[in-house]
RNA sequence: GGCCCCGUGGUCAAGCGGUUAAGACAUCGCCCUUUCACGGCGGAGACAUGGGUUCGAUUCCCGUCGGGGUCACCA
């Protein structure tokens, strides 16, 4: 009895490795071309590291004119969720992220190197132990988890290193034919690496992001298939990988201590190990300590957060960019048009070090890619957003020449409008455009400088009798405002006020505040004319005569 | 606790032996503007700490402190 007797005996219709390696021949691609994929576990909603994983993920391979592929890890079915695979599929396809190969539904995939997900992989997994069994570098393992569980006390009692390593691994030593034995008894068992590591030996790794590291060797016996017939993460990660042709793995900065394993797994099998992209992941303050963006505790933690609170995935997408490399800003703002494709990720250029969230500084960037946005997709986004989280916002925007007219207010220009940071504010921003809205809000007139009512009504009065013109373009229609602060007593000039301020008890400006609160009832809005303009005389009169009664 | 990684303003960060230690967000002031939002200018604000090495350390080495990760038949 040797190791292929052995091998048989645990495996004995399982197609040999070289099945698949005809099956899945190594990527033809040009030099330089880099393969990556997102390989998550449908275990719940899709949280923002993921995203940010899959955005890094999906450039480099982009840049290269490589591939990427979504994979789905679902090895461990008692953590899995009802519609996780969708949940994910969807959610990169809302930040416009789509995977060159993999799954594209909870059942279906695309691409010549699947299945894609795990569980279906369960044959190709076990091939691949065979074969490392028949090598004589796994074995069966017969210790139950209970007594797996007594050796880890044992240790902690005697203050050793834990795990199933050297004199320690029970099930290592038994002869072949005690195993075959066993097996045949019926005993349970599961497989496990036989590592050849050596705690006191040291290797050296470089890591794309995290730099040159240094580790001891593994020398865990880890188990390669569970009970339930299905690989860990590890050996699951090492055949995938290797028959996907992943050239970069790019992978929360967590897997970090795992690399000695991973590498002596590419070793002992014989396939080449790919280059390692840890990535540090985003934090978050918590009373002064760092911690990782929680799916239980940090609402912001989950991708659908923004679009619930109507933040673009663009606008997050830019921002994520930005904890990446963080010369994108430098680069965006000599490309304020361009597309975000076009930028150049560098990996070697990723912090080392987790960055803290900051809300404030997304919905900075937020606001400089909206102001960026035509007055049209303003429009279809803030629509589509509405209709799902405020009906009442939906209902507004139906006249949709309307809106657009008002979504076209300094837009456009060189120096586009930056008030609207996510389609949440947007209501605030134009409730007063609408008149049912505004004659329905009990409005609160607070005038500032002049706030005498007979000069209030006055103003309005002879502005609207006797300077008001639809017909008068912006200079003209400034000019006038300037003419009737003049009639009234007022500084026509500001430059003039201010250098007689004895003389005028206020100036155009304060004027033509008067005229924007009896109109809008706020004291700040966009630029006057244009609203002004987007109203029409008719109703202007009517703003004016509603001020007029609750003076 | 063992092992590994990290430590530049409030936050994100350039810098990698000699710099007045960039820039962005936030903050404050001024300017522009009929208001606001922009935009422009300026201010305040940082190399965790103690030892080395060096003519010279934010940059290199060691210790301390602080933060994070990891030690599953989970990924």
């Amino acid at each position: 009895m040797d190791y292929k007797d052995l091998a048989n005996l645990i495996f004995p219709d399982v197609k040999p490795i070289e099945y698949y390696e005809e099956k899945y021949p190594r990527r033809n691609l040009k030099e330089g071309a880099i393969v990556t994929r997102f390989a998550p576990s449908p275990t719940g909603f899709m949280h923002i590291g993921g995203l940010y994983q899959a955005l890094v993920a999906r450039k480099v391979a982009s840049q290269t004119d490589g591939v990427f592929f979504l994979r789905i890890e679902d090895t461990d079915q008692k953590r899995e969720i009802e519609n996780g695979i969708t949940d994910i599929v969807n959610s990169l396809k809302d930040f416009g992220i789509e995977p060159d190969e993999g799954m594209v539904s909870e059942t279906d995939e695309k691409g010549n190197y699947g299945p894609y997900k795990q569980s279906l992989r369960g044959d190709i997994y076990r091939s691949y132990a065979k074969y490392m069994i028949e090598m004589g570098k796994a074995y069966p393992c017969f210790c139950t988890p209970e007594e797996v569980e007594e050796i880890r006390k044992k240790q902690e009692a005697a203050k050793v290193r834990p795990g199933y390593y050297g004199v320690w691994a029970k099930c290592r030593n038994l002869t072949v034919e005690e195993m075959a034995e066993k097996i045949k008894a019926g005993e349970k068992y599961i497989i496990r690496f036989k590592s050849p590591g050596r705690e006191d030996r040291k290797i050296k790794h470089h890591d794309v992001v995290k730099g040159n590291v240094t580790f001891p060797e593994n020398d865990q016996d880890i188990v390669i298939i569970k009970a339930d017939g299905l690989p860990t993460y590890h050996f699951a990660h090492v055949v995938d990988d290797h028959l996907m042709g992943t050239t970069h793995v790019i992978r929360s900065d967590e897997w970090l201590s795992s690399v000695p394993l991973h590498l002596q797994l590419f070793h002992e099998i014989g396939f080449k190990a790919p280059k390692y992209v840890h990535i540090s992941p985003i934090m978050k303050n918590d009373n002064g300590n760092k911690r990782k963006l929680s799916k239980r505790k940090d609402p912001e933690a989950a991708v659908s957060y923004y679009a619930e609170q109507g933040i673009p995935g663009e606008a997050v997408k830019e921002y994520l960019l930005n904890i990446a490399n963080s010369n994108f800003e430098n680069w965006r703002r000599q490309n304020p048009t361009e597309d975000i494709d076009k930028f150049e990720l560098q990996l070697n250029k990723m912090s080392v070090s987790g960055a803290l969230f900051d809300m404030v500084k997304l919905l900075d960037v937020s606001k400089s890619v909206i102001s960026r946005f035509t007055a049209e997709k303003v429009y279809n986004e803030t629509l589509k957003w509405a209709e799902k989280y405020d009906k009442e916002l939906a209902d507004m925007l139906t006249d949709k020449e309307y809106a657009l007219k008002i979504f076209g207010i300094e837009r456009g220009n060189k120096k586009p409008r930056k008030d609207i940071a996510k389609w949440s504010d947007v209501k605030n921003e134009i409730s007063y455009m609408y008149d049912d809205k505004f004659y329905n809000q009990n409005v609160k007139y607070e005038y500032q400088k002049i706030s005498n009512s007979d000069k209030i009504k006055t103003i309005l009065e002879e502005y609207i009798n006797n300077y008001f013109d639809e017909n008068d373009d912006k200079q003209t229609w400034f000019n006038k405002i300037k003419e009737l602060a003049g009639k009234l007593g007022y500084a026509s000039e500001v430059k003039e006020f201010k250098a007689n301020p004895d003389k005028y008890e206020a100036h155009v400006g304060d004027v033509s505040t008067v005229l924007r609160i009896a109109l809008t009832g706020r004291a700040n809005t966009p630029d006057m004319y244009e609203i002004m303009e987007i109203m029409g005389k008719d109703r202007i009169k009517e703003r004016f005569e509603n001020a007029k009664k609750v003076l």
